[in-house]
DNA sequence: CTATTTGCAAAGTCTTTGCATCGGT
DNA sequence: ACCGATGCAAAGACTTTGCAAATAG
């Protein structure tokens, strides 16, 4: 599926919901196909947008980014110190492995997480949500680089 | 151990870090062990070391909070929408399960993460952060209250 | 005594909101 | 035309920082 059907895919769900198609709209989701492999922030979704459209405002990104979770095709998720991150719900089989140290993102299928899942719904009447299988820690390749020092202070 | 010997064990740390022991700081730690089952945010923290040192600010909150931190006695998430939460790092035999509801944490032991953590270091050569296992769903009692509704708007 | 810590206030960062105007349907 | 979306600016929530005064060791 290429991006224009994509695009046009999820402005369909908005206008179900009783929202509208509009350029700024387009070029946000446009942002998040693109980006999709880096988690981007507000404001890197905004610059990025603004490259073609210039007046598109910061708080017109955070509003559609707010109805697209509450659609359920985005979500967010908070990591560190910095800001929210967004990313594409819709990757329902896969989820993320993101490095503290260099920020890159690992994806591992949904099938590793089956097992934990099933055990604690059955031993804790606990639903875990998919989708904030988001996990830190440390890619082989950061963890090589500074391997001798044992405690890792980051210092933010 | 009891809290006052807890507490002067964590400032024997800080101290062997170049800190000081101060009246703030314990109330600060003695506040962090009297809510350590409610994941406290900064203003709850500040509030109720007030209550009997009316004159600590939160920025001596703040800056303590994050020299707990940097010396791995405490831990911090950022769930949601809201203000970050700090915990102990200590408890690092088990995990949170925190409903996205009605924010009840439920404990989880360690091992229930075990085969994943080592599944995920042999396939995808990463090592996952056993801290931020802090995971979000929801409990049995939130999911019996409204299970007729499939689609469970929270609307933040 | 000296270096760290503190309170206070100001500044900073990220996010939300009010409102007149604009634009999709 | 109608109602939702937008830009802009202001406000808000949370966090960090500067600095002089206070205090631990």
């Amino acid at each position: 599926m290429d991006a224009a059907t994509r695009i046009d895919a999820m402005l369909a769900r908005v206008r179900a919901d009783g929202g509208r198609a509009t350029t700024a709209r387009r070029a946000i989701l446009q942002t998040l196909i693109d980006h999709h492999d880096v988690h981007p922030t507000v404001e890197h979704i905004t610059t990025t947008v603004q490259a073609n459209h210039p007046e598109v405002a910061e708080s017109t990104v955070y509003r559609f980014l707010d109805e697209l979770e509450r659609l359920g095709i985005v979500e967010h998720v908070r990591l560190g110190h910095g800001p929210t991150v967004y990313h594409f719900a819709e990757d329902t089989n896969h989820h993320h492995l993101v490095c503290s140290t260099c920020g890159r993102v690992t994806e591992v299928p949904q099938r590793i997480f089956d097992s934990l899942s099933k055990r604690v719904l059955r031993d804790y009447a606990f639903e875990i949500e998919a989708r904030h299988f988001t996990l830190a820690g440390r890619c082989q390749t950061c963890d090589e680089q500074d391997s001798p020092g044992v405690h890792g202070h980051s210092h933010r």
